[in-house]
DNA sequence: AGTACATTTGAACAAATATGCAAATGTTAT
DNA sequence: ATAACATTTGCATATTTGTTCAAATGTACT
C-alpha cells in the first residue's frame, strides 16, 4: 500500500520558501494522510457508496443488500470486506445470515457535507 | 422431470421485501450518488489529498505546490485540473503564475470528519 | 450421514488511472 | 522577435482495482 518510491524533488526553484514550509507543515503526517485517503477512496466508488447509504439506519443481510443496490452477492461481499476492514460497516451474525449496518456519525456527516458540495 | 430452480437465488429471492424497498429509497437518486462518489474518489488519492490539505488557508503557485508535496509540476498540474473541474480548488492568475487555493467549508468539515474516523 | 442455503473467498480478466517525459501554450521580460 | 520561465497538455505505460465465475466455508435441518 505504501510506496517507497524515490520521488525526484521539483528541479525548478522554489518561489516562496516560507509558504512552502508552511504548506509542508500541513502534510507532515504522511500516515494520517494515507489513512484518510483510504477512507475517501472506499467511499469514492458507486457500489460501495450505495452500500453505505443503503445501510444507513437499516440492517440488511448480504442477499437483501445485493437486491437493494441491484448488484450480486459476490460483488457485494467483496466490497463489504473492504468496508468492514475500514470499520465503515459493522455486522452481526445470526445463524447462517449476516446482517450489516452502519452507525458512524463521522461518516454520516462527511457524506452529508460532500452531498452539499456537489449539490451547490 | 426437470426442476426450474437453477436461477441464482439471491438475485431473485429477497428475504425481507420491506427492508429492501426502504433501502432502495435511500439510493434512488443515482446521479447524486455518482456525483458524490466522484468527489470522494478525488480525495481518495494521496497526491490529491495532499494538494487539498496543502492549499488550506494557503495560496500557492504550481511550482511551490509541487515542492511542498514533493512531487513534480506535471503531476501536480494534471491533478489540479481534476480538482478544478470538481471545484475542490480555485485559482487566480497573475502574469505567468497561477495561484491555487481552497475555500470550501463543506470539504474542510468532511476531511475533518474522515480524520476523526480514521484516528479512533 | 446428507441436503439446502447464505456467505465468503480465490483467481483471472478487463477497465480505469496516476505518473512522467516531452512538446505546446501562455506570459513577461530584454 | 527572441529568450526565459510557469503552466498545461498529449501520449505511453505500469499499476491498481472492480467484477464475475467457480469453489469453498459455515450453518441449520432432516
Amino acid at each position: 500500500m505504501i510506496k517507497d518510491k524515490i520521488v525526484p524533488v521539483c528541479e525548478v526553484e522554489i518561489v516562496d520558501e516560507k509558504k512552502v514550509k508552511a504548506a509542508k507543515g500541513k502534510i507532515e503526517n504522511l500516515n494520517a494522510i494515507l489513512d484518510m485517503a483510504d477512507i475517501f477512496k472506499l467511499l469514492g466508488e458507486p457500489t460501495r457508496l450505495k452500500i453505505v447509504l443503503a445501510l444507513m439506519n437499516s440492517e440488511l443481510c448480504v442477499c437483501d443488500l445485493a437486491a437493494a443496490i441491484e448488484s450480486n452477492v459476490s460483488t457485494v461481499s467483496h466490497q463489504l470486506r473492504l468496508l468492514r476492514n475500514a470499520r465503515l460497516v459493522k455486522y452481526r451474525k445470526d445463524g447462517k445470515m449476516v446482517f450489516y449496518s452502519t452507525d458512524d456519525e463521522h461518516i454520516n456527516v462527511a457524506i452529508e457535507k460532500i452531498r452539499e458540495h456537489s449539490e451547490e
